[in-house]
DNA sequence: GTGAAAGCGCTAACAA
DNA sequence: TTGTTAGCGCTTTCAC
């Protein structure tokens, strides 16, 4: 790093023209602005014989931009944080973007603080998984004018840029796939949230509850926070202490699912036979419970692409408030007894098993 | 961000002083300037009135340093990469520093690019898990003085910071963990690789096989490739069909392990009856097989702050070369049938059952 | 104790 | 067509 860089200059010098004309050649507007062929090959020659690279920060204070965003998801063990990483880093790649990673802990302090470093560091966008109670941060960035985009979860009442999977139509689909399936019981397993997202997929579930008339508010667990072993524990003991007994459960989420799991492990219970079990969310420990879970996935490439566009849209000075939906579908595993897809329209397409 | 940022200058004005001044003072280098206590604090409250924040890219144009580091994992999905990007996170706050993350899928092409994109960013410093095939840019980042750590991983023959666990000790203690058990006949599922890694996991694999003179060349199965379930299958099949059989497997890494415990589950080989199981490194997926996984853990969070503490060192000009071993530990699940941890000292500590 | 001024490397408005 | 030049906001040397 300590190779002297060359500079515009250098190459100014050494070609005989001004830095002016090295930078119009060196940034592609050499016909925006006429530069002779000649001269052009010339400098480009130059440059390359130089090893010039554009000093970046140089750049940035000129133009006040510093193709950096910034990304804050909410843990990194979630899958979808490292689905979505996985889909923006090569999104960004494309688009000469840098990406700076930050996690909140689904913790709004945290949150802030993360926000705080990145605006600090003049991101020119964000990328955000929004956590209960960060309202007031959001309000903040849009009156700051600094672009962002929630992904995954919206805020209730919150109009702005968007990418969300159709959270309640798969509650609904979900829900449905088990009660068409040997199951008329099934509990709801959440978190006391706001968040779009679960609010969302408990909506879906009371819906497909309702219209079969099985509705039934003790089948509805939505636990106090998030990391949340013992109290998943509690609300399957008590599922599993109803009369009619829950027949199945559906997960709100990877984390939930995977603490309810190893408990329904520990205590033995067979799963498809003596409970049926859909989570939302995917994870690696899906695949090696005694049967493979049934589970829903948000198209993450597609979400991070979509993201991009509409950050960039946003740093270009467009108004914002789009609201993407994209749809999760139902990984079907063997977790229900019967295998079935939901088709693309929705209707139901069985598989023998 | 158009809210017409406060500079410097402007407290300046407002102060009445010259830009020299207030940069002495907002830069706690008051004192050492010797700046009169009035005139500080009158500068301090200015900026703090006017909401002033530093404008961190005219700082690096001058100071030539961009306070980020990269770092490059081989994979978001490890779990080892999380862990190591949280652990990172957080020493990075504390250091002031932000972290730009890549991934190189285990691909060295891959690799290259990313370190260029980082490199072209002027990142301060760098943190990577090198990739197979990657000696050529290592050594490229010492010619051009770039400082950088290597974690998890080193190069065979190159003297660089590195922080990797004491892959040779674990590899004894975890297979001396099944010999000790009931088990006679240890198989063991690597990866084709001269990463160092592989490599002192193999010696300490064959270390313990030899001392108990159970060693057999054909228990061994490197497969070629990272992403392998097909191979991976292949290599338990044809550890199954050896006489006499094997009867337990220990796994190089992760991905191993759940590719193969995948293929086990399909068997429906009983663990640990049948087959007794190890794996390095931690997954979620281990609770959840039928029985937990005994496996193997680094202290990631100890190894983000040493790694920093060594790039730091080297960003300030230290030599460098200094490899730090930190230790893995066993963590023990169910999949050896009796249960016991290794001590600090490396001793044996039976539990019961 | 304080200030003037020279850049860091680049872009873009303006001249020629 | 090409060149001149004025900064972007900050740090730091040197002078007072």
């Amino acid at each position: 790093m300590e190779k002297k860089k060359t500079s515009l200059k250098d190459i100014a010098e050494k070609v005989g023209v001004s830095t002016a004309l090295v930078s119009y050649v060196l940034n592609n507007k050499a016909e925006q602005k006429r530069v002779g062929r000649e001269m052009a090959r010339k400098i480009r020659e130059t440059a390359e014989a130089l090893h010039y690279t554009a000093d970046r920060v140089a750049k940035s204070l000129r133009t006040r931009k510093t193709n950096t965003i910034g990304l804050v998801v909410a843990d990194f063990n979630y899958q979808y944080s490292r689905g979505i990483m996985k889909a923006l880093e090569a999104a960004c790649l494309e688009s000469n973007l840098s990406m700076i990673c930050c996690s909140s802990q689904e913790n709004n302090k945290k949150f802030a603080e993360v926000l705080k470093v990145l605006i600090d560091r003049q991101v020119d966008g964000l990328i955000l998984v929004p956590v209960e109670g960060c309202e007031k941060e959001i309000l903040e960035l849009t009156k700051q004018k600094i672009p962002f985009v929630l992904i995954d979860r919206a805020l209730p009442g919150l109009q702005s840029n968007r990418v969300t999977a159709n959270n309640e139509g798969a509650g609904y689909g979900f829900t449905s796939h088990l009660l068409y399936g040997p199951y008329s019981r099934v509990g709801f397993i959440s978190c006391q949230s706001k968040l779009s997202n679960f609010a969302d997929r408990k909506k879906g579930y009371l819906t497909a509850m309702k219209i079969v008339d099985r509705m039934d508010p003790l089948l509805i667990k939505e636990i106090p926070n998030l990391h949340p072993d013992e109290e998943v524990r509690e609300a399957i003991d008590q599922l599993l202490a109803l009369t009619p007994r829950c027949d199945s459960i559906l997960f709100a989420t990877e984390a939930l699912a995977v603490s309810g799991l190893r408990y329904i492990n520990q205590l033995g219970i067979k799963v498809p036979e003596e409970l049926g079990i859909v989570s939302f969310e995917e994870s690696d420990a899906f695949e090696l419970f005694r049967c493979s879970i049934t589970h829903g996935r948000q198209p993450l490439d597609r979400i991070g692409r979509i993201a991009i566009h509409l950050l960039k849209q946003a740093m270009n000075g467009a108004r914002g408030g789009e609201q993407t939906l994209v749809r999760a579908d139902l990984h079907v595993g063997e977790s229900c007894g019967e295998k079935w897809d939901l088709g693309p329209g929705g209707e139901r397409r069985w598989r023998r098993r």
